[in-house]
DNA sequence: CTCGACTCCTGTTAGC
DNA sequence: TGCTAACAGGAGTCGA
């Protein structure tokens, strides 16, 4: 399901709101380099014996407050959380569907037996001790439509790379812009400066929408473009040939007709 | 500022 | 059948 967008790190973070006011008794990183700004052994000695007091996120990034530090974590592409030993999410896209405990890159036990844990096969995930959050634009779930103007204005690369562009808008990832930008009827080649006031709130409604939906639906997969996100792929509104391309370093798949400017 | 190229990481799959 | 190579996408770095 999903792969750690936005919508499955809000997920994660309602699943951690279970961790809240129970004593850490020990904190294990591992591999040693999945620990980014501080070692190990240095986030384990802030968060022993504490207890988180708030389950925070920005983006993609999950946040958890102790009274004295917050401790950050990323998902990368296959980071999955546990909580309890009850998996948040079954099974991520791009990633097995085992389910090996040797992936289990950040192991935090509570004192009454139960814990939290960030199991990653892959590795690209990570976590930080204080984390800049500040380093990261406003969330995707709560930007303002003037916060958008903005981040679009400032702009001429594509859309597309400016959406997913964390330090601008923090929470959108490959899958959930392509379906908004499907969904707004927008060529994600575009330069982002280039849209007029009325496209502009028109993404802006899709977006918003986009996530309502798929969050209660499950995922950033369960989008209506995802089933045809393949070679030969057609759109499911107009029956065009989807085209694939390469916008922003991502593989993009966009309507040729419906998301394409015709005068 | 913006870009592409490269890096990390590994299970799945396309293609020979 | 069995192997290899490309691919998937989040994110950082580097040089042009």
């Amino acid at each position: 399901m999903g792969v750690p967008e936005g919508i499955e790190i809000e997920f994660y973070r309602r699943a951690s709101l279970a961790a809240l006011d129970r004593r850490v008794e020990s904190v294990r990183v591992q591999p040693a380099d999945f620990a980014r700004n501080a070692s190990a052994s240095a986030i384990a000695d802030v968060i022993e014996q504490h207890r988180f007091v708030a389950a925070r996120r920005r983006g993609k990034l999950l946040l958890l407050d102790t009274a004295g530090a917050t401790l950050g974590i990323r998902f990368g592409m296959t980071g999955r959380l546990i909580v309890d030993g009850h998996a948040v999410i079954d099974k991520l896209e791009y990633s097995s569907g085992r389910n090996d405990e040797a992936w289990d890159r950040l192991v935090i036990r509570f004192a009454d037996g139960g814990f939290l844990a960030v199991r990653d096969q892959r590795r690209l995930g990570n976590v930080e001790l204080n984390p800049d959050e500040d380093a990261l634009g406003p969330d995707v779930f709560d930007v303002s439509g003037a916060q958008l103007g903005v981040i679009l204005s400032a702009s001429s690369r594509p859309l597309k790379a400016r959406l997913m562009d964390q330090s601008r808008l923090a929470g959108l990832g490959n899958l959930l812009t392509d379906e908004i930008l499907w969904r707004s009827s927008l060529d994600p080649e575009r330069p982002a400066d280039s849209l007029d006031t009325a496209e502009r709130r028109r993404l802006l409604h899709h977006l918003r929408r986009t996530l309502a939906q798929l969050t209660s639906r499950g995922g950033s997969h369960t989008g209506d473009l995802q089933d045809q996100r393949h070679d030969g792929g057609r759109c499911p509104r107009d029956g065009a040939e989807l085209m694939r391309s390469t916008v922003g370093g991502r593989t993009t798949y966009s309507c040729s007709e419906h998301q394409r400017a015709r005068d």
